[in-house]
RNA sequence: GGGCCCUUAGCUCAGGUGGUGAGAGCGCACCCCUGAUAAGGGUGAGGUCCGUGGUUCGAGUCCACGAGGGCCCA
């Protein structure tokens, strides 16, 4: 046998394994990335990093398949590729899961623990996912040059950065800043916005104060401000009003108090209105703050500013504004130049200036507050208040907004650059050029900093003595200018602990200075790839040979703000030029009805599941047709959806041909028979050629689904077509020609269609390949994967066979549904069906004409030019949209339509309105959408139409019809009997009958046609008695017939006649 | 408050540059075929293409406004 046998019911992630070991062992991943290596065309891919910090995903599955897919792609058209994979390694999310690990719940437990040691571990823990995710990444069948892998955490990744960072000092980028950002005071860490959306705000009772605030100048009058933590009010500076909102001051005895209108609510008791007025009026006022003999509030005016954020939905509509503890306040205070102050330090206790409060914690100071301001006669109220506040998401504490100094680049003089530069670059899905370019109007400075330990050290040196710093810009630099720490420093990596301990002398003022103990943001460090993995600093006509990247491809969602931003950002400043060419972002994974996908809620899916479950075909499958800007709905359920539709099918034609051809022991290029190619062979390979040209083109374009949409609909006609109408040219016996093109033809088709696939179904195409080709040919490659990319043989494309082929099949299920209509089945032959069709083009085809009549099962077809000759057609008014257009005249019109309905039909062009005569001799139009054409079919006739195109059936059954549908029927039967009886294709058989007259009958007449459909090599009456026969009773047109089947002695030539 | 995206059958979604009758899969109903068979196919029911205006000979498609949903940024 030339190929070998292929099992129907084959375990593809079985088979998947197997490939992956055949794979290894034979060198195969090595023979890819070698096979272009001296290839003067080279396409540039670079990766975004994946964070090595846990076990991959199946949402990461999505960019690895179309990474893995354009890789393969310009590998097959023999383009020079660097295949490198990147791993995002330093960072905060690392090192909370080491600290888990740990089971530390603090800075203070790492520093304990000691730096260099935390360090360590998480770069060990770095170094353990990356190769968990290279392995996985393997089982994808995702092929990259994985021993060369980038780490954002090598040396030159970081040194590259500090380069960076450098020539933004010198062009005066670099600042140091505040921000005001949400702080554990347990851990004593910033925590981010993004990390509060997503793990947690909870439901907390604090205590509510109402503080009355004595205006300056105004006796007896007060601002009344509402806050439930007290504790911001140590460093109130201002009250911010609504300008447009409506206030008003209140009596209340001998006091006064401003409110906004809406919220006369909040004051106790009874009270007179003594004035209405607009917020903006109030802006300028100066008040005495609720703490002004503080030492840190001297010096500080108190005032009320305006801002339209402020809500009359809950407190007084005066808001107490504190810049150094609440973000929004803090961006006030900016626009308003208030002063910011700190009360507390990083473990939440209040600070030297805080007087009575010094020492004490943020968490114990509310009844302290609010008894100081009650004995000084500013309380106005208090009662407890429950809202959802954050909480620290690794050990729950309450998080307070807390001042830090942050280093940051400055963004503006940038802006314009990038904007240009982001045009400059390909955006897919399009509106991605919208969302950078928005992100890039209304970006910030970029606060480069972290108060962390694991992650780059920025390269900066702070002067304590002058104030200036200075940004080291390689190691070089720093080696020369180290005036202290050298030595503990060399032989370790460029981070913390062992950088901290150089000192350089501040060449300003001659001081001996450290670094600053912040470690870098890690969009700083993938941000930098496209320029440290290309050699950048070492070979710079490498690096130009693989920059700008041709093709990046990551998940949009943040990346418009995190990845393909900070690239732009360095590039920018280092080259003024776009990193990458053409951007293809992708949606979110969810869960296939749609929703999330959580581990808590139990609808995650592992990717080691999803590989061993469904296959990693599926899964590359599912992702390669999903449209990339829509969010996609993955499962189990889609998953088996893609295995039915798209992968058995095409299994299933594959198999066919592997089992007829090893039965006729075919093989491509022995010698045998001419090929006459027939219809169907040219055809299919018309349809192959187009298939090539557009799964080429969409590659081209970066369009994964538009090529792969197409390779699905070709796989159904070459099984629902192809296949199946040349079902018997496998089976004969003889080897004639047109058997000898049946091979070759589908030989080539399936070849093709393997190549084709090998960038989207790397295991599936690799089987096909095998048996197909390489059991039969070792001269071929020695894996698809080593294959050029096929090219589209523009002579096969016949553009008119692929219409008129598509006709005919819509003229075949039309006569289906009028077998339907009629009770007919399709194994009960019909003398005859007459058909209109519309485009004229079948009958040019005899042997279409062919393929039609066989799958309807008639004796003969005709093609009529009009319909009129199948029976009666009846235009029918719409009345419900006539009506209203025609009101009264309506019953002509019908009249008239009964009358002439029929050669109105006739005669009126397709796509045209009817022009209708009413008897008066004016004319009407009718839409087409105004009226419905119904056949009434003459009798002896069964039909269907559809735009123009009928068929119709002759229900007419003679004798004779009869008899042949029995025999089909008797065929049938005999067929599930051989499956039942567990009989191989080939194997002959003795048939066995016992009935009335009948069964006789259409033996005698098609005695031929059955023995020859089931392989008997006699037909006798009477069943033995014998283990050896399987029996069976069938109905066959109402009688019941007996039937008995027996192995018969294997013929000579051991196959099927 | 700003930007972007989405809204087409019960569900999930296709529908480049506007062009006859609006599609697929799943689900449902009925039926058929079958040595590719633990599959497959057909037919049918089911649509105000979110709404309202506009441009046009012609709009699911373009424009404006509005409604609902989502993402991002403030």
């Amino acid at each position: 046998m030339p190929f070998q046998p292929v099992d129907t019911r084959i375990d593809f992630p079985a088979q998947e394994r197997a490939l992956l070991a055949w794979w290894r062992q034979e060198g195969i991943l090595a023979k890819y990335i070698a096979r272009n290596a001296d290839a003067p065309v080279r396409w540039s891919f670079l990766d975004g990093p994946i964070t090595a910090n846990n076990p991959m995903g199946v949402h990461h599955a999505w960019g690895r398949t179309y990474k893995d897919l354009f890789c393969r792609y310009h590998t097959m058209l023999g383009h020079r590729q660097r295949y490198q994979n990147g791993f995002d390694c330093q960072g905060l999310w690392v090192e909370v899961e080491v600290e888990k690990e740990l089971g530390f719940t603090s800075k203070r437990d790492i520093e304990r623990y000691g730096i260099a040691e935390f360090v360590e571990r998480c770069k060990a823990r770095v170094l353990h996912y990356a190769g968990v995710q290279t392995q996985q990444s393997l089982r994808l069948g995702y092929w990259m040059d994985w021993d060369h892998s980038y780490y954002t955490m090598s040396d030159e990744n970081n040194y590259c950065i500090w380069m960076f960072l450098k020539r933004c000092w010198e062009r005066g980028l670099i600042y140091k800043g505040h921000d005001v950002m949400p702080w554990c005071p347990r851990c004593s860490t910033g925590i981010s916005e993004h990390e509060i959306v997503t793990e947690g705000y909870q439901e907390v009772t604090h205590l509510g104060l109402w503080v009355r605030l004595p205006l300056a100048g105004r006796p007896g009058e007060y601002l009344l401000v509402w806050t439930t933590t007290p504790w911001t009010l140590t460093s109130n500076v201002a009250v911010a009003v609504h300008p447009d909102l409506a206030y008003v001051q209140a009596q209340q005895g001998r006091e006064s108090y401003y409110v906004v209108r809406e919220r006369l609510d909040a004051l106790r008791g009874p009270y007179r209105i003594v004035r209405e007025l607009p917020g903006a009026e109030m802006v300028g006022w100066t008040y005495t703050g609720p703490f002004d003999d503080l030492p840190a509030q001297q010096g500080v005016t108190h005032r009320v500013v305006p801002w339209t954020d402020v809500s009359a939905v809950e407190g007084t509509g005066l808001v107490h504004i504190a810049p150094g503890c609440g973000a929004e306040d803090f961006a006030l205070g900016k626009a308003h130049g208030l002063s910011v102050l700190a009360p507390i330090d990083e473990f939440g206790v209040f600070t030297e200036p805080y007087g009575w409060l010094a020492g004490r914690h943020v968490y114990d100071v509310g009844a302290p507050i609010k008894e100081d301001l009650e004995r000084r006669g500013l309380l106005y109220h208090a009662a407890d208040y429950t809202h959802r506040y954050p909480l620290c998401w690794r050990c729950g504490s309450q998080l307070v907004f807390r001042l830090v100094d942050e280093w940051f680049i400055a963004m503006d003089p940038l802006r314009e650059p990038m904007m240009a530069i982001a045009r400059r670059i390909r955006w897919i899905p399009e509106f991605g050029l919208e969302r950078e370019l928005d992100w890039l109007r209304n970006m910030h400075d970029w606060m480069i900093s972290k108060k962390r330990y694991w992650g780059l050290a920025l390269p900066i040196w702070e002067c304590h003595r002058c104030g200036s710093f200075e940004v080291i810009g390689s190691e070089h630099e720093l080696r020369e200018r180290a005036v202290a720490g050298w030595e503990t420093f060399a032989g370790h990596t460029p981070h913390r602990p062992w950088i901290d301990a150089v000192k350089i002398r501040c060449s300003r003022c001659g001081e001996v200075v450290s670094r600053i103990l912040d470690v870098g943001n890690p969009w700083l460090d993938a941000g930098i790839v496209p320029y440290s993995t290309m050699g950048y600093r070492q070979d710079r006509e490498r690096w130009r040979e693989w920059f700008p990247a041709d093709f990046i491809t990551e998940a949009f969602p943040g990346q418009y703000r995190n990845w393909f931003y900070s690239m732009l950002v360095m590039s920018t400043v280092l080259e003024n030029r776009e990193p990458y060419r053409v951007c293809l972002g992708h949606a979110t994974v969810r869960d296939e009805r749609g929703r999330e996908m959580h581990k808590s809620w139990g609808n995650m899916i592992e990717f080691n599941d999803a590989a061993e479950r469904m296959g990693a075909d599926v899964v590359r499958w599912l992702y390669a047709v999903q449209s990339p800007a829509q969010n996609i709905n993955f499962g189990y359920g889609p998953g088996d959806e893609v295995r039915r539709r798209f992968i058995l099918p095409l299994w299933n034609v594959y198999a066919f041909f592997v089992t007829y051809a090893n039965l006729d022991g075919w093989t491509p290029g022995a010698s045998g028979a001419a090929a006459a190619p027939g219809l169907l062979d040219r055809w299919i390979r018309s349809r192959l050629a187009g298939l090539v040209e557009t799964v080429r083109d969409r590659l081209d374009d970066y369009d994964p689904a538009g090529a792969a949409r197409p390779i699905e609909r070709f796989v159904e006609d070459l099984s629902l077509w192809y296949v199946r109408r040349g079902r018997r040219r496998y089976w004969k016996s003889e080897a004639d020609a047109d058997k000898q093109a049946a091979y070759q033809t589908l030989h080539e088709v399936l070849v093709t269609l393997a190549k084709l696939l090998a960038p989207f179904v790397p295991f599936l195409a690799e089987a096909l390949y095998q048996n197909l080709v390489r059991s039969v040919d070792l001269r071929a490659p020695v894996s698809v994967h080593l294959c050029d990319m096929p090219r589209a043989d523009a002579s096969a494309i016949d553009r008119d066979l692929e219409a008129a082929t598509e006709q005919a099949r819509r003229l075949v299920s039309l006569g289906r549904a009028a077998r339907g209509e009629a009770g007919l089945r399709v194994r009960q032959p019909l003398a005859s069906a007459t058909m209109v069709d519309r485009s004229g083009s079948v009958d040019r085809f005899a042997e279409l004409v062919e393929h039609v009549r066989e799958e309807l099962n008639v004796k003969e077809i005709r093609f009529a030019g009009s319909p009129a000759a199948l029976g009666r057609l009846e235009v029918r008014p719409r009345f419900d949209l006539l009506g209203p257009r025609f009101a009264g005249r309506l019953p002509v019109i019908v009249g008239a339509l009964r009358e002439h309905g029929q050669s109105l039909v006739e005669r009126t062009p397709e796509g045209e309105p009817y022009r209708l005569r009413l008897p008066d001799g004016e004319e009407v139009v009718l839409e087409r959408s105004e009226v419905d054409v119904r056949m009434h079919w003459r009798p002896g006739l069964a039909g269907a139409g559809d735009g123009g195109n009928w068929v119709a059936l002759e229900t007419a059954l003679s004798e004779d019809l009869i008899r042949e549908g029995m025999a089909r029927e008797l065929v049938h039967q005999v067929q599930q009997m051989r499956k039942e009886a567990g009989l191989a294709i080939a194997d002959r058989i003795t048939l066995y009958y016992e009935g009335d007259d009948a069964v006789a009958d259409l033996l005698r007449a098609h005695r031929e046609y059955v023995l020859r459909e089931v392989l008997a090599r006699d037909a006798r009456s009477g069943i033995p008695a014998d283990d050896r026969v399987h029996r069976k009773a069938v109905r066959l047109d109402g009688r019941e017939v007996r039937l008995g089947i027996a192995p018969a002695r294997t013929g000579p030539d051991g196959r099927r006649r």
